[in-house]
DNA sequence: GCCTATAAATGGAACGTTCCAATAAATCAA
DNA sequence: TTGATTTATTGGAACGTTCCATTTATAGGC
């Protein structure tokens, strides 16, 4: 049962009676062989326990099928949502990509690509450690992977792109606060270094601007991406002068931190102060109160990342178009009634 | 720059002006090569832009320093944090592991399983997708490859399992809702395929009957292990004729669904009804109330897994004895105050 | 029945490594 | 010096596939 050494196509060649390039053109479901030896051969594979040797293929095939997806957080929940797009469509590809994290860790980061290359990934979808340096992806363009970056990018990179339109997003999000009422806002959460929140607080501003707040009512709190960071925002926040009464959040994670601190301050989200989230993770919609957020469709990016790189592949091209997500505010919670009524500009005092 | 063709150790050593053998020394650091060659060699490949390809190597030796995780839910924060234990001691060991997700599809199981074992995978750490075949594995064993369950095991397998203490850990919490005065308990999620499922409802069962709860008085309600189903799980048992006051959830997932069901009918988790989970995920302390829950060290887990993965790789073996990991009842505030006063059991009225 | 066209199966040379056995060079004991 | 020993380096034969160029068998046209 349990062979001394693993079977090859030689073995199940003899096992069947046929050629060891007969065996191979099977495997490949080459149409040039006979039906009937086919099957033979099919029974042989069986009886044998053979497994493929894909190592072997690749070292005469131009292309293996593997397809590397690199991850900088995998316990944010929102990366699985990436992953799970992603996974449809390289399944009805008959792909199996792998995934592997890097922990937010560029050191790691370069450890994992060196791997994944090694390996002979056929292309990798790459979501960047923050503090990733401009050289890290060098090695892989002189090799010719495709690479593409999802939701995040490199600030000078020719590798396309693929990410919600983060401006967008965040100018929906102050609007909103601003039609609610809002004059005093801040940005929470997230540090320069990232392209994402240099997008994101750019729409931010420009709401601000367009919309007539003055320069002097936009706070900016940088901190980490987490539900800690948004702890650390409100406190520093809360401690000013004149506290701001809405806050947009680098992302979903940052806010549901913001509403923790705000109810251990006793103050409720939605009604004391409004809040936004980035990315509309599936939890926003069962917290308490349900979190208003912008929506970036991630599994739907996901896919479009993997469809790309699918045709790159195919092209054997290392270029491709940049493709910015549509988002959309989906409202909850979270901020609570219009505010005009506070501000005198109602009718009913 | 960019060569044609990839360079191989043959370009290298043309380079250098050494043999291909000297550069496949130099590649695996051997100490028999002059450190003067060493240096030269490795300035060729810096110079060529050189990948090291794994694939042919593995041709050669018996084993490849691949080691794949196959998870089947990865939008379960849970499978995260195992994922982020294990990669701790695979890097010390110089291994990036491979995280695939089989979206708990026996089908798609199957496929990824394939896909690791033609890529020569040296081993596989599992937690097997709900209704896995007895069989699924055979192939994994006829070939002789390290396989460790974590979290989940099969029936009947030989497969060695990593697991926290789930029995134990139910009865603890169970002993705990108890404690507190509840006595129609309600054992919520989950379904009897699972063997996971089976030790904590038997760990439920026996602390209702060691501390003298009827059986009259313990429910059961299957259902999803996720936030959806633990909402439906507290609206079938509210729905009874005597409703349970306490619920065991099968995992903190169903838990933050039945606190999300309760404050949509106006009660209070803690207060109103007793809500204890399982795992002790990260969010299970942020949420309102913070949930009491069964806490499984599951980074802890993870990686002692990897140790036995890696013990099992290197004395070529296919067993290794199952190890039960430590559990512990963390104490929030989902059960709120004691009821033994309700219960005229106190002495202030 | 013979020649040609088509279909089916096959042998051999890669592919990029590792590792063993062998060589070449340097060191040492006599 | 010479032979034995150690230290560095090297050629060659695998490893399990694919794919091209052939060969062999089958059928078709006359």
């Amino acid at each position: 049962m349990a062979s001394r050494a693993k079977a090859t196509i030689f073995d199940i060649a003899r096992e069947a009676g046929v050629s060891k390039s007969t065996v191979s053109l099977v495997l490949q479901g080459s149409g040039l062989i006979r039906p009937e030896t086919a099957v033979k051969v099919r029974k042989a594979i069986e009886d044998v326990g053979y497994v493929y040797n894909r190592g072997a293929a690749n070292l005469r095939k131009a292309h293996s099928n593997v397809i590397g997806m690199v991850i900088n957080d995998l316990t944010n929940p929102f990366f699985a949502e990436l992953a799970v797009g992603m996974e449809r469509v390289f399944q009805s590809a008959g792909i199996v990509p792998f995934i592997a994290n890097t922990a937010e860790n560029p050191v790691r980061q370069e450890e994992v690509l060196k791997s994944l290359m090694e390996q002979g990934v056929a292309g990798l979808i790459v979501s960047p450690a923050r503090g990733t340096t401009p050289g890290a992806f060098r090695r892989l363009e002189t090799a010719g992977v495709p690479v593409v970056f999802a939701m995040r990018r490199l600030p000078e990179s020719r590798i396309p792109v693929i990410a919600p339109d983060n401006h967008r997003g965040a100018y929906l999000a102050t609007a909103h606060l601003i039609g609610k009422g809002h004059r005093r806002l801040v940005f929470f959460g997230g540090t320069s270094d990232l392209v994402v929140y240099q997008e994101r607080l750019g729409g931010f501003r420009e709401a601000c601007e367009t919309l007539g707040i003055a320069a002097r009512d936009t706070l900016v709190v940088q901190g980490e991406t987490s539900r800690r960071g948004g702890i650390a925002c409100l406190e520093t926040a809360l401690a000013m002068a004149e506290p701001p009464t809405a806050a947009l959040c680098f992302n979903d994670a940052v806010a549901f931190g913001v509403m923790l601190a705000l109810r251990k301050r006793g103050l409720e989200p939605g009604t004391d102060f409004a809040v936004v989230g980035f990315d509309d993770v599936v939890e926003a919609e069962h917290y308490m109160p349900a979190l208003t957020s912008v929506s970036v469709d991630t599994a739907g990016l996901g896919e479009r990342a993997a469809h790309v790189m699918l045709k790159m592949i195919q092209s054997r091209t290392t270029r491709a178009e940049d493709h910015i997500g549509a988002v959309n505010l989906v409202v909850r919670e979270s901020c609570g009634p219009n505010r005009s009524a506070d501000l005198g500009m109602g009718d009913a005092a």
